[in-house]
DNA sequence: CGAACGTTTGAGATGACTCAAGCGTTGTGG
DNA sequence: CCACAACGCTTGAGTCATCTCAAACGTTCG
């Protein structure tokens, strides 16, 4: 099924099997799209919103000088632009960045499943609200930790968002990305992004080469990148996940 | 009124007399804060939200080692933790910057004018993706600006916000935040943040003084820090925003 | 085979950091 | 009402991480 990446794995915000039909069938097509192809530009009314099946897309802003940071990365299962649907125009690109294959839903078919079932609507805000949290994971990244950090945080949260789909075993995983893409995620040259891939490699971390990441040793690789997988909202493995107090209040 | 600030000058969000009153009506508390409080703490469930009436709050994340990164920052009229109704626990922490208040609303009453207008729903749900918006032009301002771009591009967005709500005459307004919180917006450490803030001054930029702060030159400094406000879906002054090309696909 | 693209490496420049000290307010208790 | 502590701001000097510029190398693909 095409969406049935679309919150596997999402602590609390699973789709039942009635939400899932009814999202496969809001679907009006299904798009292959090249590498390096603009999906979305920024300022522009939308009126549809985009599943990703299968690839890699980012979103990204340009400066007055054509420098460009990613401000997101999305991998199979993720709607990429749910926010257009109460948004109307992006403040963002969106472009694939590997060979995609797209579902596309309609607003107005969404707008008819939310007013149809509550509970679907709030998981599909509640989706939106999770990429709002990895926004905050990436500011910290970029804003806090060294590059060295920001590149194994980085693969870090890779791994545990592929892991969730089943695209990660765990160890590895394709990802097709260039060093030049893996900089302008982490706020870094692709010359010194290199660098940075280097010292992983020989402090036996990971490797990183053509569409292959290694995770060689993940506790370690997570402590180097200040990783903490709460924010990606995932079920833990062993039942709940541990609530640490009472309410606030 | 409490809730008078919320989404006002907001680009097709603006809530009309009976959302706004059906709001203000769902206040179940109003409290002062002090300056330096954590109103709520990463992982510990949530069940009411907080609209900021007076004062700033940040959104936080800490290091192992205690190093913080602001991740948001809330001007009156915010909600600074809507995101906690569909998600029930955050993932970053949330304290108050100066002396404030807010106003209380509990998760239920939320469900519940969302279950009664659909509209009300969506502009709630549009205001949390506002904070996401944010989230993304900071990433872009720490991963992609210089030291000197990032201090501007913040104080030009702090200046817009409060200007939406009018706190801010354009030229100036009341910011009772340290070089210290400034740096930990930016990504900076305090003792560069105190020289960029000399350099902005001695260019004619802008002065940050105590707690005001005055744009001297508006176009010369939003030029400096790369800043288009387009990012704040803030309503044009002059009718409607140029939308500028028909839809994708 | 050659062009295009991505990766790798080197050398030198520089922006931001660290450490350290001094200064100016503000608030508080003797 | 003064003294002093606490806090935030300012400045200097030296260091280091990352950037810039430049060139070489390896694949892939037409």
């Amino acid at each position: 099924m095409l969406t049935s990446r679309f919150l596997r794995n999402r602590c609390g915000a699973e789709l039942t099997r009635a939400e899932r039909m009814a999202l496969e069938n809001a679907i009006t097509d299904i798009l292959d799209i090249p590498a390096r192809t603009t999906l979305i530009r920024a300022h522009e009314p939308v009126h549809v919103s985009t599943l990703l099946v299968e690839g890699f897309t980012s979103r990204y802003i340009d400066d007055r000088k054509g420098l460009r940071q990613l401000v997101g990365l999305h991998v199979p299962g993720d709607f990429v632009d749910l926010h257009s649907l109460p948004m109307t125009t992006l403040d963002h690109n969106i472009a694939t960045l590997t060979a995609s294959k797209v579902a596309i839903i309609p607003h107005a078919q969404l707008r008819r499943l939310i007013a149809q079932d509550r509970e679907l609507g709030l998981k599909l805000w509640f989706s939106t609200l999770v990429d709002a949290s990895l926004h905050r994971a990436w500011l910290f990244r970029v804003g806090r930790l060294d590059a060295v950090g920001r590149v194994a945080h980085f693969l870090c949260e890779v791994n545990a968002r592929l892991e969730a789909v089943d695209l990660s075993d765990g160890h590895s995983f394709t990802f097709g990305i260039t060093q030049a893409d893996l900089a302008e995620a982490c706020g870094l040259t692709s010359v010194h992004t290199n660098r940075v891939i280097r010292q992983l490699r020989e402090a036996g971390l990971c490797t990183v080469r053509a569409p292959i990441v290694e995770i060689l040793d993940r506790p370690a690789l997570e402590r180097r990148g200040n990783f903490d997988p709460y924010y990606l909202y995932l079920e833990e493995k062993s039942g709940a996940r541990p609530l640490r107090a009472k309410a606030v209040r």
